[in-house]
DNA sequence: TGAAATAGTCAATTTATTTGACAATCAAGA
DNA sequence: TCTTGATTGTCAAATAAATTGACTATTTCA
């Protein structure tokens, strides 16, 4: 029994993370461009991803810290996003500094494209490793993410 | 009971393996800063990790597919590699239109670097999950970039 | 009230990537 | 051989993405 190493464990687990995150990339912007929702810039899909998570408004804020981008970066992206108009801005209320956003009618209608894709590739997944493994997944990921906070919890601005 | 779901049950599996892979690239690039190799571009830390696998040189076409940008970004992401002097460009005398590119001294110190810290990482997460569950974890990656060869193997330029 | 901190903008620059046109090399058939 | 076509990469110019530095508005808190 040679047991010869199957590939992927020659790989640094950063290029695995990089490729997998890939797919789904591909698969997203596949199905978002046949359904002509081709002008979303490169981390448009992150945006229209995660705001469709929480039903509602995101501040902006929170999109600086997990882009890891400088604010004026984010400013620029939610500009272009606003300008094509998948997203809405408006001033929070209670401390009108800050700034939400919200997606717009055609901001849902791509995001809902996007998670239809995403849930095929993820149903894809399923189908050859199982429930448990992806779950399992799951968990070591959120591990992997945890670790980053511990190691530096510092880098804010 | 009841099992409050885990919060990483929430997050689309791409936004968790975009910020796992973040944590990577956390801790490389401080590593790398440390060290004075702060010069590195984004792409870089791909290409220097990749070809320190592979104790020998890369073909240039295999980046281009790899990284999924065109041959025109390749050329330069190399040139300033090289420029910079982490890489060493070489005619493949089989074929004189191929090049393949080699890690420098300097390149390769920069990879040690590179994986020293790519590696404390590693063994933060076994100490977390185990083997075991790193191993399913890579298994699971490989599925996911294994889908992407089938989800589409055109787009060959 | 009046610093100091927070949230975001404006303008300019740098870095990354793409598109289009091209040159060199090789492969294969008349 | 020649010639045609495909492959591999470069050059130059344009566009996109992100950063830096300086600034405005708002809130906090002593």
């Amino acid at each position: 029994m040679t047991e010869p190493k199957p590939w992927f464990d020659e790989i640094p687990i950063p290029a695995l993370l990089r490729h997998a995150r890939n797919t789904y990339g591909i698969a997203m912007r596949q199905a978002l461009e046949s359904a002509d929702y081709d002008d979303l810039p490169k981390n448009g899909l992150y945006v229209i991803g995660g705001l469709a998570l929480g039903a509602g408004d995101v501040p902006l804020g929170q999109l600086i810290k997990e882009l890891r981008i400088s604010k004026q970066a984010a400013g620029q992206l939610v500009d272009t996003l606003v300008t094509r108009g998948y997203l809405q801005r408006t001033v929070d209320p209670e401390d009108r500094r800050k700034l939400t956003i919200t997606l717009t009618e055609r901001g849902r209608a791509a995001a809902s494209v996007q998670a239809a894709a995403r849930e095929q590739v993820d149903a894809a997944l399923v189908a050859r490793v199982g429930e448990d493994d992806v779950a399992s997944m799951r968990r070591a990921l959120a591990v992997l993410i945890d670790i980053s906070r511990e190691w530096l919890d510092r880098d804010d601005d």
